[in-house]
DNA sequence: GTATTGCTCATACGTTCGTTTCAATCATAC
DNA sequence: GTATGATTGAAACGAACGTATGAGCAATAC
């Protein structure tokens, strides 16, 4: 059980590719077994084997491609110094999604944040908890005057564009006329630094945006 | 079936109520037409005669919903007069879904945007595309030294952190010690707004953003 | 060789899903 | 009153789901 010769028959990678694929596409329960067996040209019992249940595969989906994004971001985080710009932090925590299989980390990523399901959240402190308080930090650190509740704001906000850009490329085109393409991902990135950090430096709400009691 | 009598016995409204709710919180697939009859109090057959599929009755729980919303934000845009600032046109398009039934037409509205499926996104083009056009034109007015591809992506950067706010504001109390509540509507509103027009009002992404061939 | 272990296969279990059926009910029209 | 047509109720349909089982196969250990 422990140190096992291990053939590689690379099946277990087989599956996990077609999980975070139809996962990221599809979100959690919309995603079946049996598609992801058959996407990866596997049996069905094949999953429960090397991963028990579904919840399994999904977590394990979600820490292969979640652990090198995160080791990443504090790598480029620590790499920008003591007192990295607001650009930097961003960059650091953004640029690892739109890297090497961006595709599928960015589509698990966005179904972690967009998935109801308790265990799904569990998964969200587990994977990405500890990272969101460091850049948090940061983010603090290089924008003093920003009280840590506007600070956690904003990151959600930035954190919202970025999922719903991830998980659903496909409504855009649909009313842009192609103008816009996310598959240009260099491009995206640098549009959504540019709109976030603008964003982060706008001065604090201080108490009425003109609302004349429409929401109360 | 054109003019019957329609004794009003309210057991279509309940389950549209109860369809909305949990649409909104868990999504489409997620939500069985069980657990919404369950919910309203009514028999299981009865979605199948007032609706007749369960892709109907989301369509027609959108439909309640959104219609008063999209009447109410082409309203205040047009208060705004000829020429409206960002805010007002920001607050034009995002206000009506904070008011008198949020959760829900939050809910349903975030689920539009992340949903999938191919039937979610013919409601999107249905009910949300003539609107956003509408307010695209605006934007480009507002802010003449944007492209009409910089605003749609900036616009889609906004609906994202709007999407993702509404549907989950579950995620980031779990981080935020408390500190930030999403049942602050008037306020989450109010910051929205200040973050999303600061980012619309950023200079327009010239080429490189820093990344030196990060995202090759 | 045989034994053992790691893995894959076909198949089936029990449950839940969306949908359907049809008899029972109710308010109104005559 | 009875007839009519709109609604509701209990029960069931076939399909798809996640999961489990046990035989079969390949490779190493002895």
């Amino acid at each position: 059980m422990s140190n096992t010769p291990q053939r590689v028959p690379d099946t277990k990678e087989r599956i996990l590719d077609a999980a975070e694929k139809l996962f990221g596409q599809n979100g959690f329960t919309a995603t079946s077994l049996r598609d992801i067996t058959a996407e990866a040209g596997v049996n069905l019992a094949a999953v429960n084997y090397h991963f028990q249940t579904k919840e399994s595969l999904f977590e394990a989906a979600i820490a292969r491609r979640m652990e090198p994004v995160n080791r990443r971001r504090i790598e480029l985080l620590d790499a920008a110094g003591a007192n990295p710009t607001l650009e930097q932090i961003l960059l650091a925590f953004l640029s690892p999604l739109f890297v090497r299989h961006p595709n599928e980390a960015i589509g698990l990523m966005s179904q972690i944040l967009a998935t109801p399901d308790s265990f799904v959240r569990q998964l969200f402190k587990k994977h990405l908890a500890g990272v969101v308080n460091r850049f948090v930090e940061a983010l603090q650190q290089a924008l003093p005057n920003l009280t840590r509740t506007e600070i956690l704001w904003r990151l959600h906000f930035t954190a919202g564009s970025m999922a719903h850009l991830m998980a659903r490329g496909s409504v855009l085109p649909e009313i842009s006329e192609g103008l816009c393409n996310p598959s240009d991902r260099p491009a995206v990135l640098a549009r959504l630094v540019t709109f976030a950090a603008a964003g982060f430096r706008a001065d604090a709400w201080g108490g009425d945006a003109g609302l004349g009691g429409e929401a109360a």
